[in-house]
RNA sequence: GGAGGGGUGGUCGAGUGGUUAAUGGCAGCGGAUUGUAACUCCGCCGACGAGAGUCUACGCAGGUUCGAAUCCUGCCCCCUCCA
């Protein structure tokens, strides 16, 4: 692979999040001049920030490490807009008071990856671009911003086109999401001199938007690179899981189930992830790299840690793992597993099985849980329930502890703790 | 405003008066195999109920019928063409 001069893109590129980018050679250059102002934009529709977004997050932060100056804005202003790329559905309006509730409840994530420190010279920024949209007038917008767009070429871009080629309704305040999304490219150039927009590669269309915009009002140079999608090595979007999506907030996604995300990827994407989602310097990663058959075990249990360290701390990595294996390398209890409390009185009245599924989040609802009674996947301090009808009292409890495990299968377990 | 087409379970998509929680694919869950992986194979996949069973479901609201997701009426929404 070419080599380029400024230590970001180097990085960025052994690490595999280099996708595309406006001109790879200015931008090479200008990095090096000296301090740089780059950002990403995230738009706060949902109260959690997930691992698809952690994937640009991390870019910002080698961004940062460079010693340039990244920005983290958040998009309280566009999330009131709904963003048409890669949907073919218009997604439901927010309110401003969700869309407040989710910046509040995601702020806190972005400092365990970025420096907000106001003492560093190049900290890390959290705008918001409500405070910059939310003025805007009409009439003045469309005169200043709308001019410089031409229908004939928004109806080029991707998101765009996806839906006309389709059939499918694309709405007027969709049409103006790009727009929007330019318009903070240019405003984040006058107040911080920003020159890069990063992205995953769904939103080039909307940065070029920015880059082209830049060059029209403020005769600015700008740039726009953006990461690859992101999939598993089988084709699925990464982030996903069963329950649905790994999210960054630790009342969300707990910090052992976390762990057990990155524990349990495919063999085939732990380097790439190792390089996406742990700071772990590329020479121990080739070593790793190097692991095979069985022994790549060892990968994903560095991969895990380091990535549950990254976003919760090394306290809660190092609990993740034990529980991890304690549970499953020596067929242990794991007293850290998710847990509920309950009575000794309750306990001793009798409770169904079923139920406990419930209770505990094994299962959905108490037919979820007879079928996987029936399925022969349910047992009970690592013994098969057999029956439906199965009752748990304190004949369950294993001599001389005071919880009882339930799993759900092989990996899902949970404690049931009693209180006397 | 006119004409035509369409709204089905997480999703895609069959079904068009009478075994029916509603074919099939995908997703999901469980089992076997394994390395807490992949692949493959098997089972499950509305809620409640230990079970017999009960209830709720095919855009919304009524109606016809012994019986409707399937027929009729009104309403809502989407798409295409025309004005």
């Amino acid at each position: 692979m070419s080599a380029y001069k400024s230590e970001f893109l180097n990085i960025l590129n052994e690490r595999g999040f280099i996708h595309q980018c406006s001109d790879f050679e200015a931008l090479d250059s200008k990095l090096c001049e000296g301090p740089q102002s780059a950002y990403i934009g995230f738009d706060p529709t949902g109260p959690s920030l997930h691992v698809g977004h952690l994937y640009t997050i991390m870019m910002l932060h080698w961004f940062q490490q460079c010693g340039h100056k990244p920005i983290s804005l958040m998009g309280g202003g566009t999330a009131l807009i709904p963003d048409p790329t890669l949907k073919d559905k218009t997604r439901p309006l927010l309110t401003p008071e969700d869309i407040n509730a989710n910046i509040e409840s995601i702020k806190s994530v972005f400092s365990k990856f970025l420096d907000y420190n106001p003492d560093a010279p190049n900290s890390c920024i959290m705008e918001n671009n409500y405070s910059w949209l939310s003025g805007l007038g009409y009439i003045e917008f469309l005169r200043d911003v709308g001019m410089h767009f031409t229908i004939n070429r928004m109806l080029t871009f991707e998101s765009v086109k996806m839906r006309l080629d389709r059939e499918l309704p694309m709405t007027f305040i969709e049409f103006n999401y790009m727009i929007l999304q330019g318009y903070d490219f240019v405003e984040l150039h006058r107040r911080h001199g920003t020159i890069l927009q990063m992205g995953g590669s769904d939103q080039w269309g909307n940065i070029i938007n920015g880059v082209e915009l830049g060059r029209k009002m403020e005769r600015a140079e700008l740039f726009a690179l953006t990461a690859p999608l992101l999939t598993t090595a089988s084709g699925a979007k990464m982030g996903k899981t069963e329950g649905g999506a790994v999210w960054l907030n630790a009342d969300m996604t707990t910090p052992y189930d976390y762990y057990q995300y990155w524990r349990n990827v495919e063999d085939a994407d732990v380097v790439r992830l190792l390089k996406v989602f742990t700071t772990l310097p590329m020479d121990e990663i080739k070593k790793l790299e190097a692991l095979e058959g069985a022994d790549i075990n060892e990968a994903k249990k560095v991969l895990a840690f380091e990535a549950t360290r990254l976003c919760h701390g090394e306290q809660a990595a190092r609990e993740a793992a034990d529980t991890a294996a304690k549970v499953f390398e020596q067929g242990g209890i794991g007293e850290d597993l998710p847990s509920i409390t309950i009575d000794t009185a309750r306990l001793q009245n009798g409770i169904s099985a079923l139920d406990l599924f419930v209770e505990t989040g094994l299962s959905e609802s108490k037919g979820e849980a007879k079928r996987l009674i029936k399925g022969g996947g349910a047992r009970l301090n690592d013994q098969p329930i057999q029956n439906t009808d199965t009752i748990i009292d304190t004949s369950s409890l294993p001599t001389g502890l005071d919880y009882i495990k339930l799993s759900s299968g092989k990996k899902k377990h949970a404690l049931i703790k009693i209180r006397t």
